[in-house]
DNA sequence: TGTTTAAGTGTATTTTGTACACTAATTCAT
DNA sequence: ATGAATTAGTGTACAAAATACACTTAAACA
């Protein structure tokens, strides 16, 4: 038992991690296993250690529940509203991550019962906790940032195609983008390096491979560059 | 006293006040009367209650040490390193704060020995715990959202004049900005009424007085508009 | 070999950004 | 009353970027 002159609240992290799958933005959710709300999908999270940063608790709830390390991993905002859950006071720190499914299995973690990913236009109406309201919180950051950071390469394959990147900024965005100027403006900016290979289709011509160049990205920031789409 | 099964953190919020006065960007501190620190500067916050929300906490503890109130304030980040608070564990909720001093009087209150603005860029080397850290995110946040957001209308007398709007973004983008392109800018968006009066001015010819039009902004924004300098 | 599929490419027009220097209205000192 | 000092206010030419738009190319497969 552990005593305190004040009341405190519970602090936890939850992590609204997104992929994007066939064309798809999709996030992982996690069945309860335990009260309160058993059986309904929640964000995966868990609470704060006492040795540990928020950002630690977030990646060790993380590799708990999926056994995904090495993720692209902020925090979103801090929920904490008064009855967000039905317990007891619990503040939560939301975080956003972001891993392309390709490269990252999940493997299903002691604590959940089951891990899912859901098309982000199919998620269940009724989530544990408030945790509708995060993802929502989510989505509009994910809006928000996709136009002015280079995220998206955080969610597809190292090796893409720019008809991947220009889905993923179609489905984020929810609205249709001009083939041809969208390939002028992103290949203008020189931070995409072409690759020997194609891509070996299925049907149609073979498209070029590209990979992102970080360490340009990171040398033109420096000097003032701003990414836009 | 308080008892857990589980060791907690504290909880606490912390506001980076900032406000434009004589062409400088300010930030608002307090000269702590307590340990630890004591006579160090810090950052105006204190403990969330169990029975209200954090902003709420935020706008309680701005108002107990200030005597502000219906400012504009939104969170920042959640700072939890393990270490800093050296009497205990300690989370804090920072929180970034807007006002006009012309607006705003600040009353010094009970909990604080001394409150005081500092002009930013003569804020002492040493704050108390991290909240040196935390104006420098503050700072970052402001440089970014100042592009794509119209807050210098917080910072601003309600009736002010291109020439201080202009001096505002010059101060916080820390370079200076060509005269008649920014006045075409700005006024290109539609979103500034001119008023009947002028400035009376110490010298110089008397400026034309500007009011910001919220009400169109929301409406634009609803329409997908994008504010940007 | 031709049908299907998706990749890849250029140009003209409009809009926006940028660089740049003088005139206008007021105060203040003499 | 006059001119010196101070700040507000204004337009245009050029460059860069955004936008709209349709056909050709490379492969797979029947």
């Amino acid at each position: 038992m552990y005593q305190y002159e004040y009341p405190r609240p519970a602090l936890t992290v939850d992590i609204v991690l997104f992929a994007m799958y066939q064309q798809q933005l999709q996030v992982l959710l996690i069945k309860r296993a335990d009260a309160p709300f058993v059986g309904k999908w929640a964000l995966p999270g868990g609470f704060v250690d006492m040795d540990e940063t928020i950002d630690k608790a977030a990646r060790r709830e993380l590799e708990e529940e999926t056994g995904l390390t090495k993720v692209f991993l902020e925090q979103l905002y801090t929920f904490g509203a008064v009855n967000r859950d039905p317990r007891d006071r619990v503040v939560s720190v939301a975080h956003f991550a972001l891993i392309n499914r390709d490269n990252h299995q999940i493997k299903s973690g002691s604590d959940a019962s089951d891990a899912k990913w859901f098309d982000f236009d199919k998620i269940p109406k009724k989530l544990a906790f408030d945790h509708k309201q995060i993802l929502k919180v989510a989505i509009e950051r994910m809006r928000g940032k996709i136009r002015y950071q280079p995220i998206g390469f955080e969610l597809l394959p190292k090796k893409f195609t720019l008809s991947q990147l220009q889905s993923f900024y179609e489905t984020v965005l929810d609205r249709e983008l001009d083939k041809r100027n969208f390939r002028k403006k992103i290949l203008r900016m020189g931070l995409l390096d072409p690759l020997e290979e194609r891509e070996k289709s299925a049907s149609g011509r073979p498209a070029q491979l590209y990979k992102f160049n970080r360490k340009k990205y990171n040398q033109l920031q420096r000097q003032g560059f701003h990414f836009e789409i």
